[in-house]
DNA sequence: GTGTATATTGCGACATTTTTGCAATAGTGT
DNA sequence: ACACTATTGCAAAAATGTCGCAATATACAC
């Protein structure tokens, strides 16, 4: 059984059509998409609406499955949560402010681990640090500008 | 002369009543506030109306005076503009994610900067970084969860 | 001060994005 | 196959953001 179905079945929800669909589409693209972006890649021959769209990107955040960038962009959660909650995770995100494309990366090697406890000793006021995103340009848009 | 004042004129724009309300009132905010947030709380006598203050949050943006996360909020810029472009300023902003208060932290010292390029080593695809927004629960909300 | 040029404003209209109510439909467990 | 009800598509509404334009307010020269 996959990730989708096990986590909403534990939590006695239904694994439909439309739920499928948005979690495949997020599970194989690298950037974030926001609500409306899902609903555009959607297959043509989708029923799906663009309100169920927004209904489950809602409902797979709650799991846990999805995250929800500041920009209103989602991503399909590389770590589960489980492990967050052991290792007291932190999210690195990339932000590009150019094409708004998002990417989240591994935060498990001991080098990143080390340096966002650094960096954590700077944000004195901040207690349970959840995520920090780097916003720059990213490769493909630094090409065209 | 202020420094609202001084941006504006050095661009020959003009000082005008809304334009000092608003910066005013996000002067006096620790936490940052979006458009419609500002707008709702001008002074209940202000003429100012909300498609002006979208144009002059627009405005104080690209002046480099206030700062525009990627949640919408805008909140005041503590370092100027000129300085950022020498030192290749990064801007490192502590973001609430209770609250929605946030807060800029000086990055001048030796340490902030060492951190700041080792952070960038890890965002192989971006080029040009030019803010660290790190998220969590800021103090005065901790006490309180 | 007075006058002139024009950047800026408020207003209304429009565009876009997100949420909601509801009857019809489709999963789920028996 | 059936019954229960979570979920859906649809349409309508709410919320959010943008734009054009005539009226106004600001800056500057005299």
């Amino acid at each position: 059984m996959d990730k989708l179905s096990q986590a909403l079945k534990s939590k006695k929800l239904r694994v439909t059509q439309a739920r499928e669909e948005i979690f495949h589409l997020l599970s194989e693209q690298s950037k974030s998409m926001n609500a409306r972006e899902v609903y555009k890649n959607l297959a043509k021959d989708s029923q799906t609406d663009l309100a169920s769209v927004y209904r489950n990107l809602t409902v797979f955040e709650e799991l846990g499955l999805i995250h929800k960038f500041p920009n209103g962009g989602y991503a399909i959660c590389e770590h589960d949560h489980e492990d967050s909650h052991k290792h007291h995770h932190v999210h690195i995100i990339n932000h590009c402010t150019h094409c708004g494309g998002s990417k989240e990366v591994s935060n498990h090697s001991d080098k990143i681990c080390r340096l966002v406890r650094e960096l954590k000793s700077f944000t004195s006021n901040l207690t349970n640090v959840q995520e920090i995103v780097v916003q720059g340009v990213c490769s493909s848009c630094s090409k065209w500008q």
